[in-house]
DNA sequence: TCCCAGGGTGTGG
DNA sequence: CCACACCATGGG
């Protein structure tokens, strides 16, 4: 069991904020779910606590090394309201440090697609592909291998609702099942070149990439533009750009290191109607 | 019935 | 380089 300050780890904001999509209201919180694992989440008082099976992979999933009172004081000094608003409300909201390739299919899975229908993908091929396992007296199902990805045929994948995905998840799974994509290697590229090196890949674009490098590879210089982050740039920073990828780098060119987090506070304020 | 969703690909200019 | 049709699917 791990037990953590609850300022800077509120789990609802933190799951709901759009940046995963595995879990489920459980009790008095929620369980999450990630490649074979689970968690029991809930805040009480002052306090966050993680009931798991491997605090240690909690521990690093959940980013808690990370010290968000830097960032969220360093955000403060932007002198934006809109982006201090957001930050100051949502502080609660951590980056989770997710599976490189269970982010890269997830978020492919993204593309022109709303997040409930999203999750009940990601359920469904985790139901159909992925194995069973039991945490707390809850049956849940890990996350496919890609073995199981790879082997799938596109009928079935389509019957987890894919649609014309499911060729990009099948071809990406064979790919990285070959070693043709090597995710772990790319660490040490700058985020520059690891988005290259993802946009080679069919499905991804920019969006995709963005939220892959941020959400996967732990990169704060990344800044996904989608439909509500067009709209914040739009009516929030009165920009005149339309290029979603001219906006994105305009964005991460503003606030650097931190953009990825101003990201997500602000696509969560907006959803919520605070902006 | 059309529009939208954490968009991307392919083609024609 | 840009514009635009098209891509499954389900909810509003």
């Amino acid at each position: 069991m791990i037990k953590f300050d609850s300022t800077y780890l509120n789990f609802k904001d933190t799951l709901f904020c759009g940046q995963v999509f595995r879990f489920k209201p459980y009790k008095n919180g929620f369980m999450v779910f990630t490649l074979d694992k689970a968690a029991y989440c809930y805040n009480e008082g002052n306090t966050a606590i993680i009931e798991s099976d491997d605090d240690n992979y909690f521990h690093n999933y959940f980013d808690l090394s990370r010290d968000y009172a830097q960032i969220i004081d360093s955000i403060n000094a932007c002198n934006n309201e809109k982006v201090m608003l957001s930050a100051n409300t949502y502080k609660g909201i951590r980056i989770l440090k997710q599976d490189k390739i269970e982010a890269l299919l997830s978020f492919i899975v993204s593309q022109n697609n709303n997040i409930p229908r999203i999750k009940s993908i990601i359920e469904k091929l985790s139901s159909t592909f992925g194995e069973k396992k039991r945490f707390l007296g809850e049956d849940y199902f890990a996350f496919p291998t890609l073995q199981a990805l790879a082997g799938a045929s596109y009928e079935d994948l389509k019957a987890c609702g894919l649609g014309y995905r499911a060729e990009y998840i099948k071809e990406t799974a064979q790919k990285l099942l070959l070693g043709e994509l090597l995710l772990d290697d790319m660490d040490k590229l700058s985020t520059t070149e690891l988005k290259k090196s993802l946009l080679k890949i069919k499905g991804i674009g920019d969006k995709v990439a963005n939220c892959v490098t941020l959400f996967g590879f732990g990169r704060g210089d990344s800044f996904p533009v989608d439909t509500w982050i067009e709209k914040i740039y739009r009516e929030d920073f009165n920009g005149t750009l339309t290029d979603r990828t001219k906006i994105s780098n305009y964005l991460v060119d503003l606030f650097k290191e931190n953009a990825g987090f101003v990201q997500q506070y602000m696509f969560y304020a907006k959803r919520e109607g605070l902006l």
